[in-house]
DNA sequence: AGGTCTTGCGAAAACGTTTTCGTGTTGAAA
DNA sequence: TTTCAACACGAAAACGTTTTCGCAAGACCT
């Protein structure tokens, strides 16, 4: 077994001292050519390579950004890391990824780990819980402390840092529009319970929308899912009573889940009901209809997110109090689901 | 900005030494009660928390795992992580994951990378590309360095260390025989490039369950996908060829853009052909029909390979040089893409 | 011969811990 | 009064770096 050699063994080797070793390899013009090229063909044989830990405690940066999400078995997170990793990489920045499971308590579990020295800054999207409790200190106290926190996607206005979101509402609106122009008058909406902030947002875009176009809103028509395990009676309970032609659903899965349940009941989709779903995922892609959605690209998301936080961990001189809000846009993409006129 | 407190300070403020500090928060019977109690409260009110840096430089142990997979927006590689990081959490570790997307060079990089300090030991699954190269160079490198690698699904005989994997062969075997148990004689393959070696493994277990029912193997049947993004003509080729009447697909994707295909063609699933797929996820079960499948435990493979990761982590002492292979059961899950008798 | 300037290198501090060892004070036993 | 142990604490090393500073030797100039 060949450990890993340090700047102190190649010293004691080559005679020299460990400075010496260190500004060899550095390339310094302190150190003679002579002594320089020797000491690096001899690093190079033993393959040296400087230690991360050393270099982290030393620099008091650690080249890694911490990211704490709800869940990874996600279409849409995974891309948000896929892109968080491409642009962490190019950056020579490592990621490490830790999983709120929907938990306040594991979120703060986490982010008090990492904030102890394991990571420069933090990419999160909050947890249910955290988001039903309103409860912000552990993300408050982190960035007091001086570490940037970049929030995408569940974000809340009571924190001030960077924040990453598409405008859940404006596309919501416009997806209930569409329906709207295609004809139909009593849309439907499935939606999650309020204090999901996006399920808000695009509860509050579906609502604007029928008021824009003057449809009263019916509240029978819009159900609220609080657990996804047993969506399926309430969703059934809409479709039987047959009295939508179009859902709108606040993400894959509701609309998936409606699509089969109406095929159950015989309905078909798009032509005896049209259904529009929100996050372009591998569901909605490849299920039969293909489902119209609006398209949140998690990869610009996770791009942006990585590029507004290491912005500012490298300015890091003078202390940018000024937070900004990016818009991700997103769109309609338009396939199976939904007649057009 | 109220930055974090360190030992240093505790103990100027304090007027004591460092060691005295170290030693009362770690309970130590050398400190009288008394400083001992005054160090803690003034530790608990400032928040005191041991600098993880430092702690690893110390004890040259990061509790960190590392992970490498070619890529992370996939339903089988994010059950695999989210299983990893239950036990890593369980067990105190944290992971940091690291994507290849399939090349090796960024596999290389990424695993040199780590492996300077950052973690104590690799989980990880092979590149397509180092799989056609066959050079695990690098991964002997890190294991001959003393760190403690757990290959899984994509795996290599080529490399001593421990493994996690499924039965590919046998669980492909099964999936076909089923088929032919259901009355199926044309059953057609739609399977990877041989050097993908999950993929070699299936085809063999295809042939296999052919041969030991005596049907001879027709390579018209046979087809090989090389890149993802133009499989349909190939695939559409086999439909149109009318020539099977099921079809055995190596992952999800094929699966399902098989029934789109035969869809297209006013082939009814599973009336006029039936369709088993391999991976249990999103698509298998959302899609319609729902296919039937090979289901893969991501979990429970992630869970498995971190448990022996931290296994040899904590063993440590005496090098237990006895590595081994585990292997996660599959079952096929029967759903509306295949018809029984 | 005395002074200054360069060159080449090493000592040491610093990052934040833990731990070993030493040391001074106190109290009790002899 | 001396001796010894127990007690309470501090100094210092160690982990692996980088970097500042100091120092010696030689070259050069007056």
């Amino acid at each position: 077994m060949r450990k890993k050699v340090t700047l102190k063994q190649i010293a004691r080797e080559l005679d020299v001292s460990i400075s010496t070793v260190s500004k060899s390899l550095r390339d310094s013009h302190e150190i003679s050519e002579d002594t320089r090229l020797k000491v690096q063909a001899f690093a190079k044989l033993y393959n040296y390579k400087p230690n991360n830990i050393a270099l982290s405690l030393k620099n008091k940066k650690t080249k890694t950004i911490g990211i704490i999400i709800p869940e990874i078995v996600h279409h849409f997170f995974a891309t948000v890391i896929s892109g968080i990793e491409q642009v962490a990489n190019e950056n020579g920045y490592n990621v490490i990824v830790c999983l709120s499971d929907e938990s306040f308590d594991k979120e703060v579990i986490n982010l008090e780990m990492l904030a102890n020295g394991s990571t420069d800054g933090f990419i999160m999207s909050l947890s249910k819980e955290t988001q039903q409790k309103k409860d912000f200190h552990h993300i408050q106290e982190v960035i007091n402390q001086g570490m940037p926190v970049v929030l995408f996607d569940r974000v809340t206005n009571d924190v001030f840092c960077d924040k990453v979101i598409i405008d859940d509402k404006q596309a919501a609106f416009d997806a209930v529009q569409f329906l709207i122009e295609q004809g139909f008058r009593k849309v439907a909406l499935i939606t999650t319970v309020d204090y999901v902030s996006v399920g808000k947002l695009r509860t509050d875009g579906y609502k604007e929308a029928l008021n824009s176009n003057h449809i009263k809103i019916d509240e029978e028509l819009i159900i609220k899912i609080e657990d996804i395990e047993n969506c399926s009676i309430k969703i059934e309970n809409l479709i039987k009573s047959k009295n939508c032609d179009a859902i709108f659903a606040v993400n894959e899965l509701f609309a998936v889940t409606a699509i089969k349940i109406a095929a159950q009941h015989n309905l078909k989709v798009p032509d005896d009901i049209s259904v529009i779903g929100f996050t372009d995922g591998i569901i909605s892609q490849f299920s039969t209809p293909s489902i119209t959605t609006v398209s949140q690209n998690g990869i610009k998301m996770g791009r942006k997110s990585a590029q507004m936080l290491i912005d500012r961990l490298e300015l890091e001189d003078e202390e940018n109090e000024q937070y900004t809000t990016e818009i991700i846009e997103t769109n309609l993409i338009i396939r199976e689901s939904t007649t057009t006129k």
